[in-house]
DNA sequence: TCCTATATTTGTCTTGGACAAATGCCGTTT
DNA sequence: AAACGGCATTTGTCCAAGACAAATATAGGA
């Protein structure tokens, strides 16, 4: 049973685009053409939305964001855009190590965080830090996405999922001794683009093969991804991108930045959005998932000269 | 639309809400009630703001943040802007280490962030975490704060610094013995705040202190921190916010979250924001700078006595 | 099957009005 | 002199309805 106290029965406008991303004027124009969310008024005259709504919205901002469009999904009920959802993900059920997930899960849920961070570890050292990325942390973060969109876990298990997985890279990041080789690379994101982990994952991946990174985290401005390539003097530039960002939004920066550095400096983009990429874009190296990170290392290596000056 | 802008010389209204967190709504009342921002119109009529009006909307945001009222200072020019600006900020140089801070800007201003990254980790060990804290990273973090508001630094020399004391601060939070000692803590920040540097250093500040610290990282919804709170049986809330915060969003959270916890579980609010908050709020300990950190600490091991459960 | 032109959908921007919460000010009381 | 209450001003947020261009789907032709 959800007990909620007296105010947080109802959201204003802005307390909705808070949670749910939505604007203002998405939410307004959706009711006046879809009909939904259509909340009661205040006093005022002002929306008020329920919890009601804030799940539906989410729902079906989740469907959009895999390619659906508000106008075939806005008049659905909850459990349908639940089940359409759940349709599109394939069983992946009882795969390589499904034990571990389930017990991740269970750790998770039952809020053992010691437990989470000595199997993190154990794995870690047991596997190898890339294995580790590939074979572990890529089908758990399925199955923790998956939970989550079945509200099997909350919000705030997933966040602690989240936070001790980046403990967990980072130190074994650390441990590697500070890179001095080629290529040198420059890992940020996007301004409009928050997700933090992909990055660290790519980092993870590049740092045992000798690849000297510098990250910038996430959130750089465009212009300035380029005035640190230049001034880093980087041979790669690589962006990683999370499923929910608009291709078309990529497309657009990537084509730009492209334009902007230099030649010799190459440009890639990773993580789940590149695998919704149609066009090819000249000039810019789409790298699908984690395991590609070495091939593509691996070729850039074989064709890369080192330049005078 | 919302495109990523190019190296173009204007920016639509969403950009600057974007680049200003200034909603739409109240750059557009500003341009009625005073007069500015009053950008040029493209063919369509929508507003193409220039990056002179973005810096002075930058210089107007800083001020409001320390209490002047927009009014006031909306038709000023930017110079007088930044005089007064300079004017609150008192000189504080030649205080305890102004030599490091010099050398850290050099560092990033030449982008050598190897040397950076020696010149922090060495601080630590010399100083150990909690005093690397409070005379260390405060000051350097006003100086990178007060070049950027200058222009002497660019954005990315500013993610590189936030990146790299990330890293060393939390390696040096890992080499801690993982806590199971009294308090708990869970750390996080509202939806709207992104900064997780500020929680880093909170957790930085208690960890050798004893507490048992369960970060959440930013960004987690009200309604998870009170699942949180509960489920991990925590006996302190601790949320921080940035200077820029909005001290009316951040009451009201507070306020609501204060009437969801059990009234077993303190509430403590830190960071910049904290200053500018003139009401009490019953049930909220206020924590305006780092150092207050083991005070508070103290003062709650003293009342504090163990729960029958 | 692939590409192009047209139609539909969808998000963002616009104006101008309204109102309540926050803040400043002033006079009065302690 | 400090504290308090009430009034005036300032300021942020919300609203409605219209407009338009970008994004996407659909139909048609090579």
């Amino acid at each position: 049973m959800n007990r909620l106290v007296e105010s947080s029965l109802t959201l204003n406008i802005s307390g909705v685009e808070r949670e749910t991303g939505l604007s203002k004027d998405v939410l307004r124009m959706w009711e006046r053409r879809y009909g939904f969310p259509k909340p009661d008024r205040d006093d005022n005259g002002e929306r008020q939305y329920t919890l009601a709504d804030l799940g539906k919205l989410r729902a079906v901002k989740r469907l959009m964001d895999v390619g659906l469009r508000p106008g075939k999904i806005m008049t659905l009920a909850l459990e349908e855009l639940n089940a359409m959802a759940d349709a599109r993900t394939p069983p992946r059920r009882d795969s390589l190590a499904p034990a571990l997930e389930r017990d991740v899960l269970t750790m998770l849920q039952s809020h053992d965080a010691t437990s989470l961070q000595h199997t993190l570890a154990n794995m870690l050292m047991r596997q190898g830090l890339q294995k580790f990325v590939l074979e572990t942390i890529t089908p758990l973060n399925l199955a923790v996405g998956d939970s989550w969109m079945h509200g099997d876990l909350q919000v705030f298990e997933e966040h602690l999922y989240t936070e001790l997985l980046q403990v967990a890279l980072r130190t074994a990041i650390n441990a590697f001794p500070r890179q001095t080789g080629t290529p040198r690379v420059l890992l940020t994101t996007f301004p409009s683009e928050q997700h933090g982990l992909g990055l660290l994952m790519v980092e993870a991946m590049m740092v045992p093969e000798g690849v000297q990174c510098i990250s910038l985290g996430p959130q750089t401005p465009l212009e300035d991804i380029r005035r640190a390539a230049i001034a880093h003097q980087v041979h790669i530039v690589a962006l990683s991108f999370s499923a929910a960002f608009p291709v078309r939004q990529a497309s657009d920066g990537l084509a730009s930045l492209r334009r902007q550095l230099p030649a010799s400096v190459s440009l890639w983009a990773g993580g789940e959005m590149t695998r919704r990429v149609r066009k090819t874009m000249p000039g810019v190296v789409l790298i699908p998932d984690l395991a590609s990170t070495i091939n593509a290392l691996r070729s850039w290596r074989s064709h890369w000269v080192p330049q005078p000056v």
